[in-house]
RNA sequence: GCCGAUGUAGCUCAGGGGUAGAGCAACUCCAUGGUAAGGAGUAGGUCGGCAGUUCAAUUCUGCCCAUCGGCUCCA
């Protein structure tokens, strides 16, 4: 232990002290919890207890509740505040196996993390402060009255969390703090997460009438709106429209297809459990709902004999997709039942394979650039520790994973490589977007395939007459158009672009007198392709400007006996506010470009 | 799927063993208005579903369904 307690405590080693406070506070009001596990995070701390014990040998708890609820939360939080301050140090001392054991041998979980500490030949270390002591291998604030400000942590919410994160083990109640240096700090992000709420895409999807889902359709089926549907197939367009320039060319394949198909592509042993199935009165074979399009596509290719000259084969596809998500994994537009993929497949030779890969990517950073969301990417690898998990031999998965690394870094590409994350057939290059708020979502994805196209035996006759098996890449490019819709109601806050915008303008009378007037320029409007309605309300000026606003509109178009004897329209926009009186051609000029730029 | 919470009018919510209430929205009327809610009135609900307890259940209990916060998972 370092005996010069002078350096400033870490925000880091605060929370991690913080947990050891909340877990001091829990053995007081609740004396036959069992301590687990309990980390700094990134916004603050958490720790797992087991509160299911019956052999609490003391009755002093007087608690009726075995486990903790979000009620009790503000009085464990009181807890914490009220040792704070007898909390004047915390020291680590070294204790033998034997100690450590005798120490916590009612606690189970205790046991399990000593047994691993000493099999990994590491020091058993216990932290006293206060009254409490736990095993912990260190990392606090060593003055914790003083380190820590009293207000500047809060109990935040309460959680199943299951034992070492496997479902298997015991299912244990996770409590979470937020922490930081200040309560300055706190507040902040408090109130940033309150903005977060405002911008939820379920929320807004309502109040914007954008989607909605129905107990008789089923859960994670969403249902889109008119206005919605204008958003997601804007989304679609774009995509098919960069698909376009890379040489893609749309297919269009059934929902339903026969399970050997996905037995040979390796999903049915894979994925069995997430797949719906059909039953057919006539055809024998077990049938699913696809889960994903790669078999399909690998089903055109085989169509026709290739040839090297025709490689690379590019198939772009957006059907919906189905797959059976467990019921507490759902939510909202980011997690569905029913989606569809931006989804494409290149059939290549291996020296295309870098070009391919390239002008994927570039078409990417093209899309991100116009939707104004920033991205960083990750290069996921399969685990090492694992190869069960994944199908291909070693030597296939070497190379495939060399390939994507030697690409990235040739063209300079900043990337995090992440091992466990890579597909069960291939190396894949994951671009991680972030939102208005700092929030990080996987969107488009880049995967290298050696291995459907040997199982399915596909093949191109090469230069010297050869058979060869081509590489397959799947790629999306913002991924789900459901999904990233979700992403962007909540970048945007609800406020599109003018080209992603259910509705593009909105007319606004100033009076029942100016109707003919405002249907005139609704026309105009309609005719120029512009998504326009008008507001025929009697109602004030204020209150139809006030309802515009709150469905978040790019522009308003005010008219009133003015613009009636002048031909022109007062413009308002969402963005710049109130501007200068325009004719509604100008305005049309304007707002198409715009909508053209997809600005 | 697991732990916990929630489900009352189109929306946001209050209430509570004796068949329910507000605001906004909707509809009607008055007002005809110049950049974020003009006024008045009307209508609207088997209180998520199915059982059970009870003289009586929307309220209590159980089981389902859905949603939310996490965990796990995500081809």
């Amino acid at each position: 232990m370092d005996s010069t307690p002078s350096n400033p405590a870490s925000l880091e080693e605060k929370r991690h002290t913080l947990a050891h406070l909340l877990a001091a506070a829990v053995h007081e009001r609740f004396p036959h919890a069992k301590a687990t596990i309990g980390p700094a995070i990134d916004n603050g701390f958490y720790y797992d207890f087991d509160f299911s014990s019956t052999d609490s040998s003391d009755g002093t708890a007087g608690h009726k509740h075995a486990t903790p609820t979000e009620a009790d939360l503000a009085g464990l939080e009181e807890t914490m505040r009220e040792l704070l301050p007898s909390w004047n140090e915390m020291l680590g001392t070294e204790v033998s196996e034997n100690d450590a054991r005798s120490r916590f041998a009612k606690n189970e979980y205790k046991l399990e993390i000593i047994d691993e500490v000493v099999a990994k030949g590491e020091k058993l270390t216990l932290y006293t402060a206060g009254d409490f002591t736990d095993l912990c291998r260190g990392g606090h604030a060593e003055r914790p009255s003083k380190d820590i400000a009293k207000d500047s942590f809060v109990l935040d919410r309460i959680a199943g969390a299951y034992w070492r994160g496997n479902e298997n083990k015991p299912m244990l109640t996770r409590i979470y703090g937020l922490a930081f240096n200040t309560k300055e700090e706190l507040e902040a992000y408090q109130a940033q997460r309150e903005e977060a709420k405002k911008r939820d895409h379920r929320k807004l999807g309502k109040e914007l009438d954008l989607f909605t889902f129905s107990d008789l359709v089923g859960s994670g089926m969403p249902l889109f709106t008119p206005r919605g549907n204008i958003v997601r197939s804007s989304i679609i367009n774009y995509s098919r429209e960069l698909n376009n320039e890379l040489g893609f060319g749309e297919v269009h394949t059934p929902n339903v297809n026969k399970g050997d198909l996905f037995k040979i592509s390796g999903h049915y042993d894979q994925y069995k459990e997430g797949m719906l199935s059909v039953h057919s009165q006539y055809v024998e074979d077990e049938m699913f709902l696809k889960p994903m399009n790669c078999p399909q596509h690998t089903q055109i290719y085989a169509s026709q004999p290739r040839s090297y000259r025709d490689l690379p084969i590019r198939y772009s596809d957006f059907a919906v997709l189905y797959r059976d998500e467990r019921p507490g994994e759902l939510s909202g537009l980011t997690r569905l039942r029913a989606f569809s993929q931006d989804d494409g497949h290149i059939f290549c030779r291996e020296d295309q394979i870098e070009a391919e890969v390239e002008s994927v990517l570039a078409a990417i950073q093209k899309a991100l650039a116009t939707y104004k969301i920033e991205a960083w990417m990750r290069l996921s690898l399969r685990d090492p520790q694992n190869k069960a998990k994944y199908i291909g031999e070693d030597e296939t998965w070497n190379k495939a994973e060399e390939i994507m690394r030697t690409l990235l870094k040739e063209k300079n590409i900043t990337f995090k490589e992440a091992e466990g994350e890579a597909a069960f057939y291939g190396p894949k290059i994951d671009i991680m977007a972030v939102d208005a708020l700092g929030r990080e979502w996987q969107i488009s994805t880049v995967q290298l395939d050696f291995v459907q196209p040997s199982r399915f035996q596909l093949e191109y006759t090469a230069e010297d007459g050869a058979k060869k098996t081509p590489v397959m890449i799947h790629r999306a490019l913002i991924g789900s158009p459901d999904r990233f819709m979700g992403i962007l109601i909540e970048h945007y806050g609800g406020a599109f672009p003018a080209w992603l915008a259910p509705v593009q303008v909105r007319v606004l009378p100033i009076s029942d007198k100016q109707g003919d007037y405002a249907q005139e320029v609704l026309t105009t409007l309609r005719a120029a392709g512009i998504r326009a309605e008008v507001d025929t309300a009697s109602e004030s000026l204020g209150k139809k400007i006030r309802d515009a606003k709150m469905q978040k509109l790019p522009y308003l178009l005010v008219v009133g006996d003015k613009e009636i004897t002048d031909k022109t329209v007062s413009v308002e926009s969402r963005d710049h506010g109130k501007l200068d009186a325009s004719s509604v051609a100008d305005f049309v000029t304007k707002i198409s470009q715009e909508i053209k730029d997809r600005a």
